[in-house]
DNA sequence: TATTGTTATACTCTATAACTATA
DNA sequence: TATAGTTATAGAGTATAACAATA
């Protein structure tokens, strides 16, 4: 692909598809989508999948409704997420002792194996996909984002 | 929120989610294209249809699949939403003389106009979306998303 | 009554395959 | 044969509504 967007004037035209914050945003995240999937399918495994792990991984146990709210989704799009992951044996649904209503899930000894693997794969990915980068617009382009995502307009 | 990821260790855990890259650019997609959505809809338009009729607005009108591939969509993608902009006569087909096989895509009057007024409407909403940065990350933020989206790894 | 997990369902977005009309 | 547009269809991804078990 050329592409070549001239950066040429500012323009009476409406600004061009490269300067839309809208059309950055989606682009560069599918961009890295697809490169994450790339770096993660030799070990059977994808960001989604991985983030989930993360999330679940931490000392003290989470429902699935917690979990949810962590990664942003409903409670019935986590009900697959969990599936899929029981699945593959990495994880498993506990009846919580104290309120029995509850799922607690549990990550086995393999889906903590294969979220550690995995969270070299997305380090080294993320290094590389920034590399174009000056490493202090790097830095900068993180903590922007962080505040972004953060902001509770 | 606190998160207060520290550059400082390698860390054993794996990242918190905020630290991520796949996930920050996928939340702050979401919420400027919330954002960005709740802002257009008194004119009655969405992000997505006024970059549509922004690729349109070009001096040399495109075919649908010139335009479709400025968008990075599919051209039976492209169908769809030239239909969306016809069915409000934002836009009309034309049989390419030349080649009878293209439809050119002529924006209306009534298109250039919310195209006009949609973009004023837009730098508003960015400029807001993101106040929170101090002004030199905010540049810099955008020119590591140009950047990033024009890469080809 | 309210909450957790579940299922069924639907809606959005997008792509692949096959058709048509042109070239 | 190849290309532009179209249609039908299917696959992600996600949400809403309703239900069972539990609180």
């Amino acid at each position: 692909m050329t592409s070549s967007a001239r950066p040429g004037q500012p323009s009476t035209r409406p600004g061009q598809l490269p300067d839309r914050l809208g059309y950055l945003l989606k682009h560069v995240q599918l961009r890295y989508a697809e490169t994450s999937a790339r770096a993660l399918a030799p070990l059977g495994t994808d960001g989604r999948e991985v983030a989930v792990l993360a999330v679940l991984a931490t000392d003290t146990p989470l429902s699935q409704q917690e979990a949810a709210g962590q990664l942003g989704v409903d409670r019935t799009t986590m009900v697959a997420l969990v599936d899929d992951l029981e699945a593959k044996s990495l994880a498993e649904r506990v009846r919580s002792p104290a309120d029995r209503r509850k799922n607690i899930i549990r990550l086995t000894a393999s889906g903590r194996e294969l979220l550690e693997r995995a969270e070299r794969v997305r380090l080294r990915t993320e290094r590389e996909f920034l590399a174009p980068l000056p490493a202090p617009d790097a830095r900068v382009l993180l903590a922007a984002l962080r505040t972004l995502a953060a902001a509770d307009d």
